[in-house]
DNA sequence: GTCTATATCGCGATAGAC
DNA sequence: GTCTATCGCGATATAGAC
C-alpha cells in the first residue's frame, strides 16, 4: 500500500475529533489545540493542517454530534411501528439510552452545551434544533403530547449539564412513561 | 453623605454582576475581564479589587442565579396550597415563567450552561442540584410523576441552550398539563 | 502530510499612583 | 475605592524544513 507509513488522513482527522471531544468535555472550549493535538498523537501543527483554526475544528466536532444523534434516531425508528408518533419515540428512546449509558455517548450533551459557547457553532445548533421541531411535527401526534415528551426527553438529556443524574431505573421508568404517552 | 462621590461599594459589585451575566451570555466565559469591567462603568483594575479573580467573579454569578431561582420558586409557593407536590408546582411555574420571559431571565440558563464549563462552578451547580432532588422528592410526589414533570421542566429551561424556543402558547398548555400532572 | 520553530497578540493579574 | 501602567504567560496561527 505505497509508502505511507502513519496513519492516513482520514484516521487522523477522526482521532482528532475524538481527541477533541474528550478535551473539550473535560475543559470546555477554552482547552489548548495543543492538548488536543497530544491526545490525538499529533503535533499542534499537525492538527492545524487538518483544520485550519480551533474554530474550525470546534464546529466540525458540533456537526459530528448532532449528526450522529440524528442517525441514532433514524436508526431507532421501529420498521414495524407505523403509528403516528414513530419518530418521537425513537427520539425517546436514543435520549434516554444515551442518558444511560455511563462510557462517553452520556456527555453528548454536555459537549454540544460547552460548544454552544461558540458563536458559529450555536447558530448551528439551532439550525439543526428547528429541523428536529419541523421533523417531529410532521410525525403526526397531537401538539401537547409532543411539546410534553420532547421537553421531558430533552430534559433528560440535559441534566447531566448541571450536574443531575438520575437512577437508571428512574429512567427506563420514565421512558416507558413517555413511550406511553405517545400511544394515548 | 461623608465625600463617597461615586457609587458605594454594593452599587458597584452589583453593577459588575450585572454586566458579567450580559458579557458571558454573548459571548461565553471566554468574556474578557476588560468588556464586563467596560460594561459596569469600572476599569479592570477596578473589577479586580471587587473580585480577586475571573474565577471568583464567575463563580459569585453563579451562585447569585441560583440563589435567584431558588428564591423564585420558594416565593410562587402557592400558601393555600397543602397537597403533596405544592413545591414541584411553584418549580414547574417558575421554569415556564422565566421560559416565557422574553428578558433577561428567560437566559438564566444558557448563563448558567456557560458558566458550567468553568470547574469550579461546575460543582457549585451540582450541589445545588442535589438541593433540589431532595427537597423535590421530600414534596410527597409519587416517584413517577417527580421525574416526569421534572424532566419535562428542566426540559422546556434547557431547550433555549441548543436554540430552540417554543411558543409563549405552547409553553403555557404545557405548563398546564404539568400541573395537573401532580394532581392526578 | 506532518513536524519544529517562531511571530504575534491578548489576557489575567500585580504594583503603585491618586 | 478606583485608575494607569506594565509584566509575563500562554494561546493561535504561520513559515518553512523534512
Amino acid at each position: 500500500m505505497g509508502r505511507t507509513a502513519g496513519r492516513d488522513p482520514e484516521q487522523t482527522r477522526t482521532a482528532l475529533l475524538d481527541a477533541a471531544a474528550q478535551v473539550v468535555r473535560e475543559r470546555g472550549v477554552s482547552a489548548t489545540l495543543d492538548d488536543v493535538a497530544r491526545r490525538a498523537g499529533v503535533s499542534k501543527g499537525g492538527l492545524l493542517y487538518h483544520f485550519a483554526s480551533k474554530q474550525e475544528l470546534l464546529l466540525a466536532l458540533a456537526r459530528e454530534w448532532l449528526e450522529r444523534f440524528r442517525a441514532a434516531v433514524e436508526a431507532a425508528v421501529d420498521p414495524a411501528d407505523t403509528e403516528p408518533g414513530r419518530l418521537m419515540r425513537a427520539y425517546v428512546r436514543v435520549s434516554v439510552h444515551e442518558a444511560l449509558d455511563a462510557a462517553a455517548t452520556r456527555d453528548a450533551l454536555v459537549l454540544v452545551a460547552h460548544l454552544s459557547t461558540v458563536a458559529a457553532v450555536a447558530d448551528l445548533a439551532r439550525a439543526d434544533a428547528l429541523r428536529w421541531q419541523a421533523d417531529l411535527r410532521a410525525d403526526g401526534l397531537p401538539e401537547d403530547v409532543l411539546s410534553l415528551v420532547l421537553a421531558a426527553a430533552d430534559g433528560v438529556s440535559a441534566q447531566p449539564v448541571w450536574g443531575m443524574e438520575p437512577e437508571p431505573q428512574e429512567l427506563e421508568r420514565l421512558r416507558d412513561r413517555l413511550l406511553a404517552l405517545t400511544r394515548a
